[in-house]
RNA sequence: GCGGGCGUGGCGGAAUGGCAGACGCGCUGGACUUAGGAUCCAGUGGGUUAACUCCCGUGAAGGUUCAAGUCCUUUCGCCCGCACCA
């Protein structure tokens, strides 16, 4: 070894050598114990960013420090690879999306392999790619077949600028993500996932993820959002309509002075059907469809309401109140319709007090009452009811009860629990996605693609124009087709899947990646699921979170899995900031991880990202702080470089009896052993196991000044060894390179992680401190077992402790062993 | 509005209720150098002292405790998620 640390020739020497070998290649079964490491695959969209090698840095110390623990490590990856912007560049740059997509992987493979991340590349998987989307579209069958894949109409955000629909995800607030134009909503028919029929499930089943964190979990269930209430029926007077509305205040029903219905909903129709505000509201219908979805929802809106003409019967007491259309009531949620209770809804409180509807309060307070001519806002907490016939008197909450009792009696309402969550709505207008295997015919309607058809392929030759339409229903090879059911002419679908259809299900194919008798080989899924960590970016903590926990519950329910919850543990790594903001290209304030692998090696770049913050925490770029790791490297090579030809003539023997400064370094090797350990496993602290190793490099260099003949040479050698090992999974080049040099046969990836000796990090003497009322007065050298009586004595021993409390009265003395001595006084 | 998180030196960040500021960056001084943005050594929260010392200090204010950055209450600020959800 020389003393020049030349990081491009190792890590160039070492990746080259790993791929040969094919160290990170691992069969599907093993005795030891599995353990499946995984990181969210990323879209390929050109080159890795530094989010990136936030995330495969801290997934590769994982899988690393796993297999030295003897599991049996599964750490794949793949490409998230159908999506928008590869249709975008295709429109841009008239290149097709597949060349783009494959370009990209291409260098952005290369990129990961320079990182030195230890995946198993033969498990490489593409979303686009015919022999993974065939199963796609076989597990889209799955759910068609089982009532849970199904065609509706629905409003979709629609973009006038670029004549196309978008998904939600596209939409940034309330405009288009490309152009900025306000997205409106427009009705077209969709292709559903019915994830509601999951969401209890889902719901409930967030308990069992221990190993998530709360954030996420209450993320997901604020999303499923249920809530417990009643369904209610008006009859509508003088017509045979009823209008059922959702309540989740029941006892509040006699305080109902008007019913609102969204514009949209379909009964509005019926109801103003010859009156004379007819033309008045189809106005504004027209006016609140067009709005934009950002002013449509916004609670700063004012909220705006007219009459409809038509009038509702209170199921309970009789009373016929007005029915209104308002701007704030939605469609989508509950019945598209509520109940007016000014009294006891700040929202209709403030509707009540603008159009002059009468404000009825039916629910007091204790100690208090309540007189709607003064009230200046609702009262929406707990009390008795009031003014509710036979009702008076009862608590609310029993109230509510109560009441949806009596109704169900009267045939009149029910028991209700509502959820937020909506159905998955999964067509996309677009070229480069996974064809939805459905054929339409004038005879038997919609009809499955056959799965021995499977895959329905993707046409090549496509024009790509933003025409609002996916461009497959341009292209009439593709289209017209036979309908498999009766052999006459079919058409097929032209929409394709979201693409977070791809991503609910890859970690499957991982186990089986070439497969061709199914989507995956049982066996192996078995064997290797639920996935044990999971890593990634918490902009993911409800889609795709949410949608693979979904797929995993249908796939069991098909017993073609028998996890319940695909991700044991996981593991949200925060932000890359710079300047204290995310980098970004519109900021110009991106690092790019290849300019920083090019100047400073893979090693250095791994090692700064997971040192310069925890991982769940954002972390702030600095380029002052990689030259700290760089020269942290530097440190580690010249300390191993003259030692080299050295230690490869000490036999790896375990030091017994040592004394001074040969017992302490051993003692620092060992304790460092045991904090890198529990910093790694216990709380994927990797910043404060790399300092921990940075300490001991830093003793390693005074123990190496002391005279050689002073110095154990199985210590020097155990100590190093242990150090290599210790920083292998962060720095994983540097190390196996001097790992070699200092003598060792094989991969130091391929070697048990250390243990520490319980004896060696014994200590015979420590220091004590004495407070005095808490202050810290003093510092004693005690033997280590000291017992607290005679800590006690030691102390009231000491000169200057005594000094410090000779004209004063002793109340208590509070010994923590192997810590302080607390003495109180006055 | 609701939900969650975070406030510690000049900076990134450490601290099972028990020595606040580990480790790193930066800075100051020095050594070695023709030179260095290489490397090594020493110092580095604020105040006080000739020195030993002593006092103050984890956004702010209270509280619990022998002991609080850590637990409780109130409050201010920043970040994130959801947002007219009936």
């Amino acid at each position: 070894m020389n003393d020049n640390y030349d990081f491009r020739a190792l890590e160039e020497k070492w990746q080259a050598r790993w791929e040969k070998e094919g160290i990170y290649q691992i069969p599907d079964f093993s005795d030891r114990p599995k353990y499946y490491c995984l990181e969210m695959f990323p879209y390929p969209s050109g080159k890795l960013h530094m989010g990136h090698l936030r995330n495969y840095s801290i997934g590769d110390v994982v899988a690393r420090f796993k297999t030295m623990q003897g599991y049996h490590v599964l750490h794949p990856m793949g490409w998230d690879a159908f999506g928008l912007p590869a249709e975008n560049a295709a429109i841009k740059h008239g290149v097709h999306p597949a060349k783009w997509t494959f370009n990209n992987i291409d260098n952005m493979r290369a990129q990961l392999k320079q990182m030195g991340i230890s995946y198993d590349w033969n498990r490489e998987v593409a979303t686009c790619h015919p022999d993974y989307y065939r199963w796609t579209q076989w597990l889209f069958l799955q759910l068609f077949h089982k009532g849970l894949a199904y065609k509706k109409k629905a409003a979709v955000n629609w973009c006038p600028e670029c004549a196309t629909v978008l998904a939600n995800e596209q939409v940034k607030d309330g405009g288009c993500e490309r152009c900025k134009t306000p997205v409106i909503k427009r009705e077209l028919s969709q292709w559903f996932f019915k994830i509601t029929a999951y969401a209890e499930r889902l719901l409930n089943d967030l308990k069992l993820l221990e190993g998530w964190p709360e954030k996420v979990k209450i993320m997901q269930e604020n999303w499923i959002g249920r809530s417990e209430g009643a369904e209610i029926d008006f009859k509508v007077d003088g017509m045979d309509e009823t209008i059922t509305v959702y309540t989740t205040r029941p006892d509040t029903l006699f305080g109902v002075t008007y019913l609102v219905l969204a514009p949209e909903h379909p009964l509005v129709e019926k109801l103003i059907e010859g009156k004379r505000e007819e033309a008045e509201i189809r106005k504004f219908i027209q006016k609140v469809r067009n709005l934009s979805e950002l002013d449509r929802t916004s609670t700063e809106a004012e909220k705006i309401g007219l009459p409809t003409g038509a009038f509702c019967i209170n199921p309970l007491t009789g009373e016929k109140v007005p029915v209104l259309i308002a701007n704030y009531v939605l469609l989508e949620y509950g019945t598209g319709c509520v109940m007016g209770v000014p009294a006891h809804d700040q929202r209709d409180f403030e509707f009540a007090r603008k159009y002059n509807f009468p404000i009825r309060v039916v629910i007091q307070p204790a100690g208090d009452k309540l007189d709607p001519s003064t009230m200046e806002a609702a009262y929406e907490g707990e009390g008795v009811m009031v003014n509710s016939g036979k009702f008076d008197g009862l608590p609310n909450k029993e109230g509510m009860k109560a009441v949806t009792r009596e109704l169900e009696k009267l045939g009149k309402g029910r028991f209700r629990v509502n959820y937020r969550l909506r159905d998955w709505l999964i067509s996309r207008q677009r070229y480069w996605g996974v064809p939805i295997p459905i054929i339409y015919c004038d005879n038997c309607g919609t009809v499955p693609v056959p799965e021995s058809d499977l895959p329905v392929m993707l046409p090549m030759n496509v024009e790509f124009k933003p025409t609002g339409r996916s461009p497959l229903a341009d292209c009439p090879e593709f289209v017209n087709t036979v309908c498999p059911s009766c052999g006459g002419p079919g058409k097929r679908e032209t929409d394709t899947m979201d693409t977070f259809m791809c991503s609910s299900w890859y970690y499957y194919r991982y186990t089986s990646p070439r497969e061709t008798e199914g989507p995956w080989d049982k066996a192996k899924v078995d064997y290797w699921l639920p996935v044990d960590q999971y890593i990634g970016g918490v902009e993911h903590a409800i889609l795709h979170l949410l949608y693979s926990r979904f797929f995993t519950k249908v796939l069991y329910d098909l017993k073609l899995v028998n996890t319940q919850e695909p991700f044991t543990n996981l593991l949200t790594q925060g932000m890359v900031l710079k300047d204290g903001v995310k980098m970004s290209k519109s900021r110009g304030n991106v690092v790019s991880p290849e300019d920083i692998v090019a100047r400073y090696g893979a090693d250095t770049a791994r090692l700064f990202i997971l040192f310069a913050a925890p991982p769940d925490r954002d972390l702030e770029w600095s380029d002052q702080g990689v030259e700290g790791c760089f020269r942290f490297l530097k440190r580690v090579w010249r300390l191993a470089a003259p030692l080299a030809d050295f230690l490869k003539g000490v036999p790896l023997a375990p030091a017994a009896n040592l004394v001074g400064a040969n017992r302490e370094m051993r003692r620092i090797t060992h304790n460092t052993i045991k904090k890198v350990t529990e910093d790694i496993s216990n709380r994927f602290n990797f910043n404060t196991a790399i300092s921990a190793i940075m300490e001991m490099v830093n003793a390693l260099y005074q123990y190496k000044e002391i005279p050689e003949t002073d110095r154990s040479p199985a210590v020097l050698r155990e100590s190093l060894d242990t150090l290599l090992l210790l920083l292998a999974p962060f720095a994983p080049h540097i190390t196996e390179e001097i790992w070699e040099a200092t003598g060792h046969e094989g991969s130091i990836h391929q070697q048990p992680w250390p243990a520490y000796d319980p004896e060696a990090i014994q200590e015979d003497e420590i220091t004590i401190v004495v407070q005095i009322n808490g202050k810290v007065r003093e510092r004693l050298l005690v033997p280590a077992d000291l017992p607290p009586e005679k800590m006690q004595e030691r102390v009231l021993q000491e000169p200057r402790v005594l000094r410090l409390i000779q004209d004063k009265k002793i109340i208590k003395i509070i010994p923590v062993p192997g810590k302080l001595v607390n003495i109180v006084v006055k």
